[in-house]
DNA sequence: ATTAATTTTCAACGATTGTTTAGATGACGT
DNA sequence: ACGTCATCTAAACAATCGTTGAAAATTAAT
């Protein structure tokens, strides 16, 4: 019939096809409910497609939810690593600030979440899921962004030239743990704040974590007797700033 | 007939009855593959009771989960509001240290998780992934953590009197994220670090993550111009400080 | 226009889901 | 010893689970 229609009856309510269709569905769901939370019939229901049509297009219900993981991650992965070489490059000779490089870990995604629609809402709050679940978490995020991870932790370690790389790796993990509580958005410090903060509201989130992160870095480093914040302290660390690092941290160890 | 024993039949294998076995395999099998992914048999089957029992003891599949998340978090909180008040009546007529407070909030769980038996570690799983789901988070954690965690935030901003309420929000949830992704003890450190941390190794965490969290909440007061590390500095703000933390805070709001 | 390939539909499969029922078994106070 | 209450067992319920096969429909190539 139409010219602009090329699958007339293919093509549901949305213009897409029912293999974007039911990824898009997919994601919608298993982001609110989980991977067992969410029936096949659930997700062709929203889709508006039919039950037989995942295991047509993926080969069963386990490969549709690692097709969903997949799809943005690639795209998300080529934004992340673009913009960590290009704030390395712009740096050069040196390295880049560690609120930069923090920076250019979590901004693609906070943007993405902000401003990429719903679907990109959705899958931040799968990933916040996985990543926090010991079943899928050491599975999916270590296939899909460890290599990723290494790159900005290698990236991070010029940038902390004396600081023991355990030290980093921690920091690292505290940095992952904040940023995928906050992709979670489940509302509980809006209700806690009375309003005043909004887990939707995640231009202030990037307003405020690079720099939480980057000081908790050098705090750890510090504690650690490890390098400074100037790249060039490679050798050259200060007593002064050594013993009020170690004051610091008998704080809390005194604690039985 | 002995009279250790005073039911023979109703103690199974382990010396505990039916109801707190059931509780102990259902903490076990939800912390791993979450609420939709055990079933009422699987756990019962763990338990090596009979199906009928959740029904009669419970009332059904999600009592049970309710009163696995309530019977420590009520333990918890009591140890948790001691620790608090107490580093609070230490440190009088002052403010504790940021470190100091931040350590009451996490060293309960943090002890607890480490040494406190394989039920507390699962326990803290658990709570990991409902803390990140908009299915469970909302509900569960607000309902029993919340009053606590007011009485900490309330704490936190005694210890920083010039600070804005609404930073110190968003430091607590940065802090809770971290928190949290640290008890799903999901491996993912392990690999990534080539076995320098183990993310099992709850002493490093307890180690470096109130030095950290202190650090995130002092660099966040001084980049919203509020009040500094000492109570006394109430309106005794230095201009000199105020410059060097808005030019950090730069460094990142550049960025597309 | 006919054929071939791809995609979608419909119906059904056996297995498993959470819950309920009725009856057996035990402990305990009288 | 008896009766009462709490607890546990065994069997079954309807509903839903993920997946499959054959047939219908649509698209693409000839």
């Amino acid at each position: 019939m139409g010219v602009v229609r090329r699958k007339t009856a293919a093509v549901k309510a949305a213009g897409k096809p029912a293999k974007e269709r039911l990824l898009d569905a997919a994601e919608h769901l298993f982001a609110r409910h989980g991977f067992y939370g969410v029936s096949v019939r659930d997700i062709t229901a929203a889709a508006g497609v039919d039950v037989a049509l995942v295991s047509y297009h993926f080969g069963g219900k386990r490969d549709l939810f690692t097709a969903v993981f997949r799809r943005r991650a690639e795209i998300l992965n080529f934004e992340r690593i673009a913009m960590l070489e290009q704030v390395r490059r712009a740096a050069l000779p040196g390295s880049p600030a560690l609120e930069v490089i923090v920076n250019a870990f979590t901004y693609p995604m906070l943007e993405r979440s902000a401003r990429g629609g719903p679907g990109w809402k959705s899958y931040f709050a799968l990933v916040a899921q996985v990543n926090n679940s010991p079943e899928w978490g050491p599975v999916l995020m270590t296939e899909h962004f460890d290599p990723l991870v290494a790159k900005f932790i290698a990236v991070l370690r010029e940038a902390l030239p004396g600081c023991p790389a355990r030290e980093i790796y921690w920091g690292y993990q505290f940095l992952t743990g904040a940023l995928t509580l906050t992709f979670a958005e489940t509302g509980r410090i809006d209700k806690l704040s009375g309003g005043l903060c909004r887990s939707s509201d995640l231009d202030s989130v990037h307003q405020r974590l690079a720099g939480y992160v980057a000081a908790g870095f050098r705090a750890l480093c510090a504690a650690a007797g490890g390098g400074a914040t100037a790249p060039r302290a490679k050798s050259r660390r200060s007593p002064a700033r050594a013993k009020r690092a170690r004051r610091r941290s008998v704080k809390t160890d005194g604690v039985p």
